[in-house]
DNA sequence: TTGCAACTACGATAAAAGTCGTATATATTT
DNA sequence: AAATATATACGACTTTTATCGTAGTTGCAA
């Protein structure tokens, strides 16, 4: 009816995985390959949500290129079929714009500012730090 | 038809901006307040937007509880109903967990690692770890 | 005071994500 | 071979977000 293609011409999108597809792209990233059921049993862990709900977004990432999958008897096993770190590299860089204006330091301000980032990943923070100075 | 509630029994979401609702967020944390025209006249130099979907989503937003607005004449003036800092935190800590499955030194490690963060963002990292260690 | 320009209000439409029921196919067991 | 169990396939439905057209309202200018 009217013009909805503006954001699809400006913007070739990355078609970045959704939270509910990264949920199972975490699981997978973990250990490899896996069946729906196996997945399902971890999904069920921390939320609660059906099996042929998670068969379809499977299916559907399948679909986009974002899951493999080959018969094994009766079932499919399924992999990962993008990279973690690509991943969440360009997840990272449209939260930095969206989220944080584009400021990267700002972010990290509020990341050491909140108490329930733990002393430990604090420390594990300052590590990096002092690596990349090392390495320069 | 079916029981389509589970997720909101479980849990109480925080009911976090959208990525167009975070826009016209962080216009108006830079200049409050603004009216609509104003803030479409910010959006259409980024965006290809018309101007009653801005006044729409701002409607939408102030429903929500995300913007105050008062009339002005004719027209409104809008303000942010939330503080930046707190919604940042909010974003931030549900994109830990599940971008990065809640690892944030993770996260650190993208960002540093990513060749399209400036060595100018850099160098303000590493200051505010410089002096978070000096306030220890 | 009447008309135009600027705004708002409202509703229609669309796409995407998430949800699951039901139907179907395939093994496995008895 | 029939019954049962296990998987997949498919489509229906809901909610949310985003989009904008059109209608109505209001303030100001001529």
């Amino acid at each position: 009816m009217y013009d909805n293609n503006r954001s699809k011409i400006m913007s070739k999108d990355k078609n970045n995985p959704t939270a509910a597809e990264l949920e199972i792209l975490n699981i997978l990233w973990l250990k490899q390959p896996l069946t729906v059921k196996e997945i399902h049993i971890e999904l069920i862990k921390t939320k609660d949500v059906g099996y042929t709900t998670a068969l379809k977004i499977m299916q559907n990432m399948t679909g986009k290129g974002l899951l493999k999958r080959i018969l094994n008897g009766k079932s499919h096993l399924y992999t990962a079929a993008i990279k973690k770190e690509e991943t969440q590299q360009n997840l990272l860089s449209k939260f930095v714009d969206t989220a944080f204006a584009g400021s990267a330091s700002s972010l990290v301000m509020q990341l050491l500012g909140n108490k329930k980032t733990s002393k430990k990943e604090l420390d594990e923070i300052k590590k990096i730090i002092d690596e990349m100075e090392q390495n320069q």
